[in-house]
DNA sequence: GCCAAGGTTCCAGCGCGCTGGAAGCCTGCA
DNA sequence: TGCAGGCTTCCAGCGCGCTGGAACCTTGGC
């Protein structure tokens, strides 16, 4: 597949797919006769797993440390070990603090609904918000 | 409290609380006489929430808006509802992700502690992770 | 053959969230 | 009184993760 449709299935341009080869993040693929870039479903793989790992807060680098090391099929030791408690620890924090989050905007909301909603008359009620 | 120790409670540093006040996140606060910023609890309190809402992936920008509602004390009218609204499914999907991106390196570690130990031995076999 | 759509390289710039450093003032303690 | 350590302002720069744009080439359908 070309870039663009690898980009689509991931859901980001083929910007950011040159961009993350560009860092070492997706290999060099084959090239078709013309010059363009010629993908397979381990690239799609790949690239999933990156955004995964983005939406989990990892960063670029970090995913790809870890793609690496799967890659090489083994990483028992010490400190690849410890790279991955140490994000696993990591995400755990985060979920705890998303939840948190989750729980503040829960009751802000609860909030805003016990008001009476007549007072969404005044317009100058809503320009306290979102003005910048 | 002066701005030290305020950064020391929220586990941010002074420099940042400075950041935030440029950008309108954290009010002017009240000088002493030598032009030290003299920090309440409730300024503590704001900065605990940047901090969480952070955590949970909101930008700086939308921390000010949800806090300027807060602020205003009613906020029913329909956008920032559904802002907040917004907000919340962004959550949940953010740890939607980060549990399967927490799944995904868990399955890694057991991976890891499936193989032989032995196969530490080899110095070379570290090297594939985190050598950039 | 023509042309839009989509590919190529390269380079610059941007938004976010700080961070570092210079130069100087204030506080508190030995 | 001296001095470390914390405060002040201001300005520049940085790392991350893209993104835009120029200039050009390829593909595929009419």
């Amino acid at each position: 597949m070309r870039i663009g449709e690898l980009a689509d299935q991931a859901g980001v341009t083929a910007k950011t797919v040159r961009y993350y080869e560009s860092i070492g993040l997706l290999p060099d693929p084959g090239r078709t006769a013309s010059g363009y870039r010629e993908y397979d479903g381990e690239s799609a793989d790949r690239l999933r797993f990156i955004r995964d790992a983005q939406a989990a807060g990892l960063t670029l680098k970090e995913s790809r440390t870890i793609l690496d090391m799967k890659a090489a099929g083994r990483g028992t030791c010490q400190h690849t070990r410890a790279l991955l408690e140490g994000h696993l620890a990591d995400i755990d924090a985060q979920i705890a603090s998303l939840e948190a989050a989750r729980a503040e905007l829960l009751a802000l909301s609860a909030r805003a609904d016990a008001l009476d909603p007549a007072d969404c008359a005044d317009p100058n009620r809503c320009q306290v918000v979102s003005h910048d």
